[in-house]
DNA sequence: TGGCAGGGGTTGA
DNA sequence: TCAACCCCTGCC
């Protein structure tokens, strides 16, 4: 099926440390991955059309979950005046967007980042699925599996998984969903900041993932999860001080520039600084 | 080949 | 505020 997009980049999108239940195919700009429980394979042709093939899923779903509906440009513009620094990363990244995982997933994504990089998040997320998830395509592939099935592992066969010490916190969370503790169908009545404190008190997650859980499932764009790259970022683009500023203060600096779409800023600040990094590398 | 530092964070004292 | 928690990678 083919499918015409804005100018768009698929593998900025599924690369930019929002999601990882994506692999690069055999093919050139091939990707294999899950959108709603659906293994499918999404490739880019050009910048304004992918195929996908390999699922039942149609071309509304395919540009709601990777965010095509929205335009960075158009909804961040408002905050350029002054701000020359943002508009020239949104401009970079323009074929960026912000996508919609599934809540769960992304949770359980989350939690398993800490101090972990993405290509092993990467490998995290296909692990439990290979040992834990339900087999689609006669094990070519493997759903993420649901929190009632992580709430009945043991803890050691979870840190089999090389989770390490997040194997307690993916378990804590799946038991407490699973007995009625959490539940994730009051977030949406939350306003952010609440659903931020709510999230919190899952074991694992603290405010960094619970912002990240809000961006990337929810897509609440006035979530601003700080980790150090976006710490980095902010402190030399917008603070004088020589010390790194305290998250408070970073935060409070995001919604003086950013407004209510802080966290679709930082998306773009995050993958433009990364960009630059690597540019810098490899040069 | 092996030792060491450091990495996209949270918890608990 | 800071050590502890695991595992992996890159570097020497």
């Amino acid at each position: 099926m083919l499918i015409k997009t804005p100018d768009f980049s698929l593998a900025d999108t599924l690369t930019a440390g929002q999601t990882f239940c994506w692999n690069l195919g055999e093919n050139e700009n091939t990707w294999n991955g899950w959108i709603q429980g659906n293994y499918c394979c999404l490739k880019q042709k050009s910048p304004t059309q992918l195929i996908m093939s390999g699922s039942g899923l149609n071309s509304d779903d395919i540009r709601a979950y990777l965010g095509l509906n929205d335009d960075p440009m158009a909804i961040l513009q408002p905050y350029f005046e002054g701000n020359q620094v943002l508009k020239e990363a949104v401009t970079k990244t323009r074929q960026l967007r912000c996508v919609q995982e599934p809540w769960w997933e992304c949770t359980a994504n989350f939690i398993c980042s800490s101090l972990k990089q993405i290509p092993h998040i990467r490998q995290l997320n296909t692990t439990l699925r290979e040992r834990f998830g339900d087999t689609q395509n006669e094990g070519i592939s493997y759903t993420y599996p649901h929190w009632s099935r992580i709430a009945r592992i043991d803890e050691e066969d979870l840190r089999r998984c090389r989770l390490g010490y997040r194997a307690k916190f993916l378990l804590g969370t799946a038991r407490m969903i699973e007995n009625g503790q959490f539940d994730p169908n009051r977030i949406s009545n939350m306003e952010t900041e609440e659903a931020s404190n709510y999230l919190q008190r899952l074991p694992g997650v603290g405010e960094k993932i619970a912002h990240c859980i809000l961006l990337y499932a929810w897509r609440r764009f006035d979530a601003f999860p700080i980790d150090v790259w976006i710490a980095r970022a902010m402190h030399t683009l917008y603070f004088k001080q020589k010390k790194m500023p305290p998250h408070s203060k970073i935060h409070l600096k995001s919604r003086r520039l950013f407004g209510a779409h802080r966290g679709l800023a930082q998306l773009h600040l995050f993958h433009w600084t990364r960009v630059q990094g690597n540019r810098h590398k490899a040069s």
